[in-house]
DNA sequence: TCGGTCGTGTTGACACATCAACCTAAGCAC
DNA sequence: GTGCTTAGGTTGATGTGTCAACACGACCGA
């Protein structure tokens, strides 16, 4: 399974730094949202869409606008509000004689306003912080740059199909 | 929402650190799981138990190895086991007289093989080779410096129940 | 006015993850 | 032996994500 140089192959330490991000990313997931869950019976999708509302000026939003905010898929995104109302988080409301707006409700915003403080110091303390300004920075721009070329890439070889998916 | 300095809260930059961190991992772990299903049928945990099995010596482990190695919860191994056996991925064998080992198939070995080139390919494409050797060992270090700063944390408040979940 | 097709959203079937409860054999106290 | 605990594993219920198919109004060309 080896093959020379310039393969498509990992040498062992970029395979150790791509385990040892996996194995991180892995980790903390797992923390904040077991947290999350047990703590504010919340899940991360429920965190994530209530943010999104509550950062909104209005507190309501139409299903696209959250999909463009989360990179949902809009299947997933109809799911999720349908059991998000069963619980009472959001409500739809019909107002533009046409798709209904996803409005968060008081019970939706007491949810997440509870939830944010030790969300937050979660993760100052197992990110943040263990990144210091710095390497965070780096990690950032670092970011944006993956970001970047994978949209390029797919810009590339899906430009007829690209609703809803890609 | 908005406290004084040393609060939980987040500032902007670092706010900012974390958002991108999080799209770009969404991102990229989209892109590998899409191409993984698409092009070989595997999904992203398919991979990773046969990533696993196919890197022992004997091709065949006991489950709960796998769970070390993978960091699942036993139903979870338990579960997604029997649906790869139903598709030939793996196979239980009993050997031990009590717990079965679960061993890789040849079709399971093939499927492996198939895919790990191009898989290989785009962490190189889009990951290993955006960050550069400097700040891809410094992710490295951060990495585990984290999942240390976890388990550390996790140590502390649940010692009696480690059983299977933490 | 008729027929695309595009954007927005819903639905159903299925794959996957999690939780709690259970099963079973080994180890051990007595 | 009898009974307890523990480790490894399974099961069923439920919540979640994905894919493909559909619904339906808006827009647009003929």
């Amino acid at each position: 399974m080896v093959l020379v140089g310039k393969g498509p192959w990992l040498d062992d330490d970029e395979q150790k730094a791509w385990r040892s991000y996996l194995l991180m990313h892995k980790t903390l997931e797992t923390h904040m949202e077991r947290h999350l869950q047990r703590e504010y019976g919340l899940s991360k999708s429920d965190f994530e869409i209530l943010v999104n509302l509550s950062e909104s000026k209005t507190g309501r939003m139409r299903a696209f606008e959250l999909g463009r905010a989360t990179q949902w898929e809009k299947s997933r995104m109809s799911h999720h509000l349908a059991r998000m109302e069963k619980r009472g988080l959001i409500q739809k409301v019909a107002c533009d004689s046409r798709y209904p707006e996803i409005a968060i409700t008081a019970e939706g915003m007491a949810a997440i306003e509870a939830c944010a403080p030790a969300h937050a110091a979660r993760i100052r303390e197992f990110f943040v912080d263990v990144f210091g300004p710095d390497r965070l920075a780096v990690l950032g721009e670092v970011s944006d740059e993956i970001v970047d070329t994978i949209r390029k890439h797919e810009g590339n070889d899906c430009p007829p199909e690209v609703t809803g998916n890609c």
